[in-house]
RNA sequence: GGCGAGGUAGCUCAGCUGGUUAGAGCGCAUGAUUCAUAAUCAUGAGGUCGAGGGUUCAAGUCCCUCUCUCGCUACCA
């Protein structure tokens, strides 16, 4: 393996519209966070960097619902996250903010050199404008009919009501959530990073120089490329934002995308002056940490920005992680099924190492997992309480009770001590070897198994009894089991930093350099101990029961049932509804549409005519049981081609808050052909 | 539908380039033990390795088909 002169690790950018929750924790920050503890110990020259990201339009649209500006939400949150990631123990060396006047900077230069550079095209397209705000408007800031469910109220980008992704061109009566003003479309210019430029550059650096990375990040890699890459734009319209810094392009800024990576590299900016050093020097091993949905980003096309920028290094390894589940749903920020971490830390207090060992122990390092509250307790109270808390809790009370809590001699040392001893070294290469290939749960379970052979040790040496007629054994076995706890201190504060400050403070110890542990030598004969406490206390059902009654509540709240129907829609006049024509038919064929999830082929007898319907409904019923079925159907709807199939109206069907579908049928068999109205 | 990842003991996961009776932790059962937060230590039960084919002397491990879960993507009049 390759030499590195200093490491540069990169946490992914939390959102600022939102706390963390610990997805975000399993999926990075702890991960990163163990790896950049366990180098520090190593003695790296290593910096850990993170920040807020700060732009968007999620935040826009937050900072209008609540009246406020975009800056007082980034505000709220960037302190929110900043701060429980401090209580937690996550050890950046530098949190920032991509609000800073740093980044501002460092992201417009970096654009103006691949600006100057000639690395962009430009590319005019028609958007939405609203003039009375005279500013061109985000998907998110238009809203309209949905063209497929008839929702009043959908956004240019997504029917809320369907769940169908729009593009704002497609809504029926656009009008603009700014000033409610109907949006005209309007020419606007922008940029575009040809990622397709540099797809050759790509497909080697990863698919042949990165053979090694993750096979889930492998994978999306690969899938990405043969697919083949196209153009992406990097500005908008918009007013929140870094401003593209180039003549004629007021009201743009840079896409989010596009400066939140930036961020890493501002934020090392306002740590050191010697920035360069870890962002251009070959010798540099930069990791990115990030959940995997944002591979593309870091894997494709952040590369390709540094690349194209010519003076920059690109990442050694990119170790994503998939997703953590909550109690078997999908972790929503917007539906709250989440376990926030400063609520965590107010109902935990001082139990931050326990999260940190049930996140890693369970981390979604090769395909998605389950954080159930049950685990957490049962792991609190099967390992770290009673394995690594209890082994410690006996080194500590034996010595106290047999030597006044100084640390007893070695006397001599038989086979059996000398395999322990062994152990010790052994335990700790395999966690380096663990943690140098991103295996953090393999490696924490290592780490505990210094904890199991403690407790073994101990088993089988059976101290307590040998004190009545052996001392000088009792001395050695004690000061072995002292030993293995020193380790431990050591060994364990990349993982449980907060668990290593308890140990040193029971052994009255510092903790050392990792390259000093692994072997039995670390406390000296007659060294005083501190009076030890409790490592770890056993977390009883009350308080499991209480966070579930809690997401219990939640669940309650997001179930169908309480979910208010949609408000009505505006009145209409009766000439407006006597144009529909809607007739009952009879489905003669169904067949579902190839290479389409949802899309069935029906044949319809209307009584008018026998005529083609493609209609969205294959997810809910097979072809064969629908056939003969009697249905509502819209005939004077524009025929549409789907698929190369020309669809001749529409089958009406109901649609519950869960996207389940219908059929909306006559209650008794009438003729095809009769009118709906 | 296309692409990617995954489907191994009740639960959470290891199993590298195919090779003797498929592993670990938790849970469970039994025994030992009492220094310790009834913790610990030992032993054991438990798996047709998603399903079906194929290649091979030999497949959880390679190939094909199917199926389920998750993600990206197309589609939803």
């Amino acid at each position: 393996m390759k030499k590195f002169k200093r490491y540069l690790v990169t946490a992914a950018l939390p959102y600022a519209n939102g706390p963390v929750h610990i997805g975000h924790l399993a999926g990075v920050y702890v991960p990163a966070d163990i790896y950049v503890r366990y180098l520090r110990s190593k003695g790296e020259d290593v910096i850990y960097i993170c920040g807020s990201d700060e732009h968007g339009v999620p935040i826009t649209i937050k900072a209008r619902q609540e009246g406020v500006s975009p800056q007082d939400i980034v505000d709220r949150y960037h302190k929110i996250i900043k701060k429980a990631f401090a209580d937690f123990g996550i050890s950046f060396d530098i949190y920032s903010r991509t609000t800073s006047k740093t980044h501002y900077e460092t992201a417009s230069e970096f654009f103006k050199t691949l600006y100057n550079k000639g690395e962009f095209i430009e590319n005019t397209t028609n958007q939405y404008y609203d003039n009375e705000a005279g500013q061109f408007l985000a998907d998110r800031y238009i809203t309209g009919t949905c063209p497929h469910c008839g929702n009043a109220s959908a956004y240019g980008d997504q029917c809320e009501n369907c769940g169908t992704s729009l593009s704002a061109t497609d809504l029926i009566n656009p009008k603009s959530t700014i000033s409610g003003s109907e949006p005209i479309l309007k020419e606007t210019k922008h940029w575009f990073l040809p990622l397709d430029k540099h797809e050759e550059f790509l497909k080697n650096w990863i698919l042949k120089e990165h053979k090694n990375w993750k096979t889930n990040v492998y994978g999306q890699c690969k899938s990405w490329l043969d697919q083949g890459l196209q153009p992406r734009a990097v500005s908008r319209d918009l007013d929140w934002g870094i401003p593209v810094p180039v003549k004629g392009a007021e009201g743009k800024v840079l896409y989010v995308w596009f400066d939140a990576p930036i961020g890493y590299i501002s934020a090392t900016k306002d740590l050191t002056a010697d920035w360069e050093k870890y962002w251009k020097d070959k010798e540099t091993k930069m990791v990115h940490f990030i959940g995997k949905d944002n591979i593309v980003f870091h894997c494709i096309v952040f590369p390709a920005m540094l690349k194209a920028e010519g003076s920059f290094i690109l990442p050694d390894n990119v170790p994503a992680n998939e997703f953590l589940n909550l109690e078997g749903d999908k972790i929503s920020t917007s539906r709250n099924w989440a376990v926030w971490l400063h609520e965590y830390l107010e109902d935990f207090p001082g139990k931050e190492d326990v999260l940190r060992y049930v996140l890693c122990a369970n981390a979604p390092e090769t395909k998605d997992n389950d954080f159930t509250w049950k685990d957490f307790q049962a792991r609190n109270n099967n390992e770290l309480v009673a394995i690594l808390g209890n082994f410690v809790n006996r080194a500590m009370v034996l010595t106290h009770k047999y030597f006044n809590g100084k640390v007893p001699e070695i006397t001599s040392l038989n086979e059996y001590d000398k395999n322990a001893i062994v152990e010790i070294a052994t335990i700790k290469e395999a966690i380096e070897n663990s943690l140098e290939n991103y295996r953090f749960r393999e490696a924490l379970k290592y780490a505990i198994d210094l904890a199991r052979l403690g407790n073994k040790y101990l088993a089988d040496t059976e101290p307590w009894i040998l004190i009545k007629t052996d001392e000088n054994r009792v001395k050695t076995i004690l000061n072995i089991s002292l030993q293995i706890t020193a380790n431990l201190a050591t060994i364990m504060e990349p993982f449980l930093p907060h668990t290593s400050k308890k140990l040193e403070e029971f052994l009255n110890f510092q903790a050392l350099k990792w390259d000093a542990t692994g072997h039995a030598d670390l406390l000296e004969t007659g060294h005083i101990l501190n009076k030890p406490s409790l490592l770890f206390e056993k977390i009883e059902d009350e308080e499991i029961e209480k966070q579930l009654l809690k997401l219990a509540k939640t669940k309650e709240q997001n179930n169908p049932k309480s979910i208010n129907a949609n408000p009505q829609k505006e009145l209409i006049s009766y000439e407006d509804f006597s144009k529909l024509d809607i007739r009952v038919g009879t489905i003669l064929e169904a067949e579902k549409v190839p290479k389409t999830k949802k899309l069935m082929k029906l044949l319809i007898d209307t009584g008018i005519d026998k005529r083609t319907v493609v209609s969205g409904i294959a997810e809910f019923f097979e072809p064969e049981k629908i056939i003969g079925k009697q249905v509502s159907i819209l005939v004077n709807l524009e025929p549409r081609k789907l698929k190369g199939i020309e669809s001749q109206g529409m089958i009406l069907m109901a649609e519950n808050a869960d996207g389940k579908l219908t059929f909306v049928w006559p209650a008794e068999n009438i003729e095809n052909g009769a009118e709906i109205k």
